[in-house]
RNA sequence: AGGCCGCUAGCUCAGUUGGCAGAGCACCUGACUCUUAAUCAGGGUGUCCAGGGUUCGAGCCCCUGGCGGCCUACCA
């Protein structure tokens, strides 16, 4: 039959020529209909304020208590079940979601009939009383309801969400609006951070803010991004961490400082690696490493009851047990638990062989706390599921932080290491500024080698440190990895809102903005 | 950076040996005053990632490029 003829009985001043009906292949077209006709009716699809009284959880929850009581909702409509004179619409906030009951008898008949031109994500107020359905499900008997906020572009399908994996990066507040496992993760962030900051408040830390754009990117070893000041005609470079300023701020006297922030690194990007992520440092003046493993095992423990309810996790099917106290491994006896016997290497040959024999890959040139750290890396990071603290890293690697006394070759160093990933980084900060020039040049002297991740000498640094710097317990931990573990996610990319993506090409930027400068290598 | 895999309707995915482009959901038309992956009747809405090539004929084969995923490498 003529489809092209019946179809524009339906609302079509837009002059729809015949044989192109308005149901052609855009579906963006229908919702633009429905937008029109709400304006035609009077109603304006992007509405004003609504005073919302409750969230849809909330009635969900508590609908036999409610019964009776007027309460107004707002939120997305992801369903809609029309039978005539009466509709059901799924409404979800935040927080959960409720069943609206809408009946002609209830709305009058031009309120109700506006629901015609409601689609699916369309933003909705809705106000009336709160009952259950024959079928028991709780829902909101509609007295009135408004369109907030017209949704024109339609949404993935209602079953199997938006799964792929590009769009969810890319257009995260689809993601958002459709997979509430995604949201969960997101507002699970939110409180693990917000707790994190709680805890060391009340253990009179001071959250501080220190440059994240400096003239040296020092504090770890990485490749920094680097940009321009056009000003001052120099060259900045992003903040890879933020050790150095918080320790000048030891020294200055502000005992206990952190800070949870974005640090850059211009390195690769994995499941476990994102450019920029977000890594909160503390410094304690008086501490050590060992009253850095103890606050470490308590905060991560809290954080998990007060943020989880629980201090058992599950991660990748693991059930990870996070309650203090930590097993304590140092990296002699992890490599020694793998048959590899470090203090029996007389020079680098014998370590060159062990790592060759293990088949682990070793980079001509690189010193031995190198292949100290590989090995471990190699053999005995990915068996470390329950939390670990793996300490006493080699003197050369640490740049940082203060040496064993006993053990020179070693340092007061540890890395927490939970489900087989590295979360953090900590010790006894160096505080002799002498020794710290030492390693600084030992650093540049690597770095000439070729070493373009080693650290570079900061003589301002040395200047706080000459001032004297309390012995110091510090602490470094990526938020990321320990959402990761909190949320069991697999990918880094799965806790961070909106992770470096690849532009696609109509979004590049062709003026200016992406330039040789921030995009090297 | 290297290797492997993927890209088909708004979404999730099929697509045989190279022979008219498919399904479910969404969408459109109609019915329906207690449904909930509503149901019933009817309708397929497409730059098969892009550009070349082979062929009578390419979603499929070949080449180049784009984007993504996984693994390896670097790192936290």
């Amino acid at each position: 039959m003529d489809r092209g003829g019946d179809r524009v009985s339906r609302e079509n001043e837009t002059g729809e020529v015949e044989g192109t009906p308005s149901t052609g292949g855009d579906l963006v077209q229908s919702r633009r209909e429905n937008l029109d006709a709400l304006r035609s009716a009077g109603v304006d699809p992007y509405g004003d304020s609504y005073d919302v009284t409750h969230h849809a959880g909330e009635v969900h929850g508590r609908v036999d208590e409610m019964e009776g009581e007027e309460v107004s909702i707002a939120g997305r409509v992801t369903a809609v079940r029309s039978h005539g004179k009466v509709t059901f619409m799924d409404l979800e906030d935040l927080g959960g979601q409720v069943q609206l009951f809408l009946r002609k008898n209830d709305l009058g008949d031009d309120k109700y009939d506006l629901l015609e031109h409601v689609d699916l994500g369309d933003v909705l107020g809705a106000r009336g009383t709160p009952f259950r359905t024959r079928m028991g499900e709780p829902s909101i008997r509609v007295e009135d309801f408004r369109v907030l906020s017209k949704c024109l572009n339609p949404l993935p399908e209602k079953y199997h969400g938006l799964t792929d994996v590009d769009l969810r990066y890319r257009r995260r507040y689809v993601d958002l609006m459709v997979n509430r496992e995604s949201r969960d993760v997101f507002v699970t962030r939110s409180r693990i951070v917000s707790a994190m900051r709680r805890f060391l408040d009340d253990r009179g830390y001071l959250e501080v803010e220190t440059p994240m754009m400096a003239t040296i990117a020092g504090g770890a070893t990485a490749r920094p991004f680097v940009t321009h000041h056009n000003a001052l005609d120099m060259k900045l470079y992003l903040r890879i961490a933020t050790e150095l300023y918080l320790k000048r701020l030891i020294v200055g006297g502000m005992e206990r400082v952190y800070e949870i922030g974005r640090v850059f690194r211009n390195e690769g990007i994995s499941t476990r690696h994102n450019p920029e992520y977000t890594l909160l440092e503390l410094y304690e003046a008086y501490g050590d490493y060992h009253s850095m493993m103890d606050l470490t095992e308590d905060m991560i423990s809290s954080l998990a009851e007060e943020v989880l309810g629980t201090m058992q996790v599950e991660y990748r099917g693991e059930t990870i047990d996070l309650r203090p106290p930590w097993r304590r491994l140092s990296m002699v006896e992890a490599l020694m638990e793998h048959g590899v016997d470090i203090r029996a290497w007389s020079d680098d040959g014998d370590a060159r062989r062990d790592a060759a024999r293990l088949g682990v890959a070793v980079e001509e040139g690189v010193t031995r706390g190198k292949i100290i750290d590989e090995l471990v890396e190699e053999l005995v990071l990915p068996g470390l599921i329950q939390p670990t603290f793996l300490l006493d890293h080699p003197v050369d690697i640490s740049p940082l932080a203060k040496r064993k006394l006993d053990d020179p070759e070693f340092t007061y160093r540890f890395e927490p290491v939970i489900a087989g990933m590295e979360i953090g980084n900590a010790f006894s900060e160096l505080n002799d500024p002498e020794e710290q020039r030492r390693r600084f040049e030992e650093q540049m002297a690597q770095r000439h080698r070729g070493d373009d991740e080693a650290h570079v000498m900061d003589e301002d640094f040395l200047t706080a440190l000459e001032y004297g710097m309390p012995p110091t317990g510090g602490l470094g931990i990526g938020v990321d990895r320990l959402v990761m573990i909190f949320t069991d996610s697999d990918s880094i990319r799965d806790v961070i809102l909106f992770p470096l993506m690849r532009p696609r090409i109509q979004e590049m930027d062709s003026e200016e903005g992406i330039d040789s400068s921030t995009i090297e290598s």
